[in-house]
DNA sequence: AGTAAAATTTTACGCGCGTCAAAAAACTTT
DNA sequence: AAAGTTTTTTGACGCGCGTAAAATTTTACT
């Protein structure tokens, strides 16, 4: 009954290795190996003796055997899954951030699985259930914002292992990953002061996103503090369409001449990309150079803002830090047991990229 | 010894209702059902007699449990996993229809689960095992194209139902469901040679997308059925950087003055953001209005087309139809058993967007 | 060679659920 | 009310693997 097999048992006589290995009973067998010290093998092929793990790796070239993955993590207390979620996939910015952390997640093992909120509330709830469905080591979260479900996303986070990244809610999830956005807007303020008018900052009046309430406050402490006049843009618009929002509130302010100064500092490229459209529709020319009559400059270095006409002018993130951070710190948490001693807080200062527009 | 456990002996005396639920036995004592049934009501609620579904939904709403996922896919014969696997996430093209194909497998009662080959063959080869590893019921699969192992393709949709979209690859796969690339080019071309001169093409020399081959010919035989002459301008660059490798294109054809006409067709919209990016730096002005030495013109309607400047006239892909008839593809192959009696292909029309460009 | 330490094998149980067959119970029909 | 039909319950097995304890083998070391 259930006595093992042997090597002469199951070998598949002339055939050389065509046998298929159902599970890893069949394949300790015919690597010669009992099947717990196989499991060890996988669970950290360097936990076996180096001879057995060569025996296993030798048997592994010829029948290519793969543990079944709902069996390990239905027995394992933790499986080495990674959860991502990111607000909004169809922007370029967090499909390149999500490469990259998928990239680090592999390379130390796990198995990350990317999910979008696509903008709603509702989604991000779902992926939420979805996370807890598949029971994560942990979680990294880029929340919606001021629209996410805060209390949802608190319970969330108390049940499962979570780092937030690119957009903070307070005193959510055991550490937070992001950018400085004080830094972001203290260059391109400077810059522009320095190399012409001081700039206006133009931005939605209900933003989605906490980053762009921090760039306000750092826009009117920078501009206090260079001894200036601030002056705000608020456009209306909502969701996650944010260059149609920006060309709407760009034709409005052009048609209207509500521009206060020739400079103007959008809070992100996506808006900035909209404004730079609704300028080229206007006839306004963009840029440093003469015959221009307007700059314009902002935040992210979404990848786009190359390509724009012309190109944008932007304060860059750090997006490979800000990653590697992210994964690092999540990576500690779980061997941590899921629990930090105390939140923290870190932000990465940004890169100014001068471009063509400003 | 493992008796059933009855209501009496799970009550959780004056907590009403906040004892936790470890797994279904559990579960089926707190609603009064034995576990056979409340199993058999999770894989179809209508499969029960109404007043036991209703049971078991009120002890649902008091107690929140949901089956293990990974027990239930260790045990089923087929998951309600669906693979997605597009070739590139970062192009806001793909992440589009990567959200409607996500909402249509989630209506049906599927699990969806996205993956990016991030342009690399290594990683669409990695997206497949990983795919095999979690049994799916279906794969959609948008391959790279060009750079694809074809014979790694080939073995997995073999063993995987697997419907091909986007791009395909003759002969692999179920099924392919794509946008007609004949479409795209004859309504582009025959206007842009209605409103001004005939349009010469622009493309890369090695095109990782087999749409490319597609577009071109397409150009050539329409430029034929018109009785005019072709000319395709090809350009070098490699990887899925299209916007910098059209703007260096561009930059270059600009500068040799290459164009042998005032007009030029791009074969997709990325190449096109990168070829008016060069205009904006070489001072040249696109356009259909006076002033304007130059029209471009392109096709996919990409998420950024609209905001370019001046805005990119296009043929747009029919994102719904195509994802729409690529999930219902799907459905049938897997309620097919996974094989059907030919391979279909389904091609869907463009639509022409006019915009400032052309 | 002898002993202790480390690695492996045996043996056995458990995870949470799908699924089957037979028995019991609940509805339906006339 | 009896017979027939549908649904549920009972009891049991299996899926593929993690894991623990005890027995055994291998390796390292004095």
């Amino acid at each position: 009954m259930a006595r093992r097999l042997r090597v002469s048992e199951v070998s598949d006589g002339q055939m050389g290795g065509q046998k298929k290995i159902k599970n890893m009973e069949e394949f300790a067998a015919v690597s010669g190996i009992s099947r717990p010290t196989v499991s060890k093998y996988f669970n950290d092929p360097d936990s076996v003796r180096r001879s057995t793990r060569e025996r296993i790796e030798t048997a592994l070239e010829r029948y290519d055997y793969r543990p079944n993955i709902y069996a390990i993590n239905q027995n394992r207390r933790l499986t080495k899954n990674i959860g991502i979620v990111v607000p909004y996939l169809a922007d370029p910015f967090f499909a390149e951030i999500a490469r990259m952390i998928e990239r680090l997640c592999i390379e130390s093992g796990y198995r990350p699985i990317l999910f979008s909120s696509h903008g709603e509330p509702a989604i991000e709830n779902e992926n939420m259930d979805s996370l807890r469905a598949i029971k994560p080591a942990g979680v990294l979260m880029a929340p919606l914002g001021r629209a996410s479900d805060k209390s949802a996303i608190d319970a969330f986070c108390r049940n499962v292992p979570t780092v937030l990244f690119d957009s903070n809610i307070e005193g959510m999830g055991e550490a937070f990953v992001g950018s400085d956005n004080h830094s972001f807007v203290s260059q391109t303020v400077e810059y522009l002061n320095r190399t012409g008018e001081p700039p206006c900052f133009f931005e939605m009046r209900h933003p989605v996103n906490p980053n762009a309430n921090k760039r306000r406050t750092a826009y009117l402490s920078m501009m206090e503090m260079l001894g200036l006049e601030p002056h705000v843009i608020k456009i209306e618009g909502s969701g996650w369409g944010f260059e149609e929002i920006g060309r709407q509130g760009g034709l409005g302010v052009l048609e209207k001449k509500l521009l206060p100064t020739n400079t103007v500092l959008c809070s992100n490229d996506r808006l900035a990309i909209g404004f730079l459209s609704a300028c080229c529709e206007k006839g306004v020319r963009v840029g440093r150079g003469k015959g221009c009559s307007l700059r314009v400059a902002s935040h992210d270095d979404h990848p786009f803002s190359r390509f724009t006409c012309p190109s944008l002018t932007t304060a860059a993130h750090d997006y490979a830090a800000v990653s590697d951070h992210a994964v690092e710190t999540l990576f500690r948490l779980i061997e941590s047991g899921g629990r930090f001693d105390r939140r923290t807080e870190s932000l990465f200062p940004a890169r100014l990229i001068m471009r063509q527009s400003a």
